[in-house]
DNA sequence: TCGCCACGCTACGAAACCGTAGCGCTACCC
DNA sequence: GGGTAGCGCTACGGTTTCGTAGCGTGGCGA
């Protein structure tokens, strides 16, 4: 996935120098955002020359993506046979990692420049797909156990269970905590009608 | 502190030179995003001398967020009597506004400028607050009259509904259409779970 | 008619970044 | 020991933006 272990036979020189500028530039991510990274700062920040940057990547944009692969952190699917675990061990990890995780500090910034750089963009895209699969994996088997309504798209869930952690993330900050996240498993999963009355004939 | 507000007996001059630059302005936040607003830009942009801007507005963070509150239209809550139809249509124009609106394309810029400027953000939770209102509304009723389970939290239920439309439209990109917001509704009205199980009177 | 006030225009110094060039040093390989 | 390759350092010209200052103009009320 990442270049720095695709490549062959690396100079280590080449090697350290890589990875401490990548790591310098997720520090910088976090800290001021996508459009606030420079050249200079990453330089300043990891201690190698400016023109070593230019050596090893082409661009700015060049060297975004590369750092924002390092940051990614691909997920794995839990399976222990309750849909309602599964999708609650998910929406927690999800859920810390949004409230701890420095990088979580990037996305919005991400998202941001992705809207208007279409290399951004493809990579933005292939990422959060990446991010969703595991949330599809659960649900598709939860259908297939007949836990699930398989009549609901995958991708429809994902967006209801992610999406407002993303939202108080991203808009309302409000908090992301535990009983957040039951609350809101409970509702995508039960529904939130009234559980007593209703004699009601829906139109 | 709302200098637009109350403006009690302006200078016309005044007057027209700020509506011009907040016009161009909230352009501007539409196309470049929120990092990319330049005061010359604007100047250039609105056809007024960039000295006048500087007169009318201390900084550049002032001007932002007078422009950010032009473009912020306040909605207001639908009572059809049908919790239903109710949320539907505020989805609906919620997706909508998201989709064909100029301005929604500018939230993640402005999510990620408020993640660091404190006077953004407060803009920001207070902005986001009132458009939350309506939905809570619109929930406090409908647990009122019977027909949402009124231990759900209304903050909750706007997380649940609005969330999967910012995600969408800011992260996993994704068509915003009526189906979604169809399916969105349906499943957090009335959960995602298979109904095999339990013998539900619904359809 | 005379000021006042806000505007537009030009220009300025300062700062930050960009991307590149040249040079010297050091580590490693043959 | 010599050659090679990559690094660090300094410096440069160019661009953009900032925020301010000075000056002239035009409309509007006293």
């Amino acid at each position: 996935m990442t270049d720095a272990c695709a490549l062959p036979a690396w100079d280590p020189r080449v090697a350290r120098s890589r990875a401490v500028v990548l790591a310098a530039c997720a520090e910088l991510l976090s800290e001021v955002g996508f459009g606030g990274v420079t050249i200079e700062a990453v330089a300043a920040r990891s201690g190698v020359a400016k023109t070593t940057i230019y050596r090893q990547w082409p661009s700015r944009a060049e060297l975004m993506i590369d750092a924002f692969r390092t940051m990614a952190t691909p997920s794995v699917a839990p399976d222990t046979g309750d849909v309602a675990c599964d999708l609650e061990q998910m929406m927690l990890t999800l859920a810390r990692d949004l409230v701890n995780e420095p990088w979580s500090r990037a996305i919005p910034s991400l998202a941001d420049a992705a809207a208007r750089d279409p290399e951004l963009a493809r990579l933005h895209a292939q990422f959060s797909r990446e991010c969703r699969t595991p949330v599809v994996e659960v649900v598709v088997r939860a259908q297939n156990r007949g836990e699930l309504d398989p009549d609901v798209a995958p991708d429809v869930v994902c967006a209801a269970l992610a999406g407002p952690l993303f939202f108080r993330h991203m808009v309302s900050h409000e908090p992301i905590d535990a009983a957040f996240v039951s609350a809101l498993l409970a509702s995508v999963l039960n529904g939130i009608r009234a559980p007593r009355p209703a004699p009601e004939p829906r139109t």
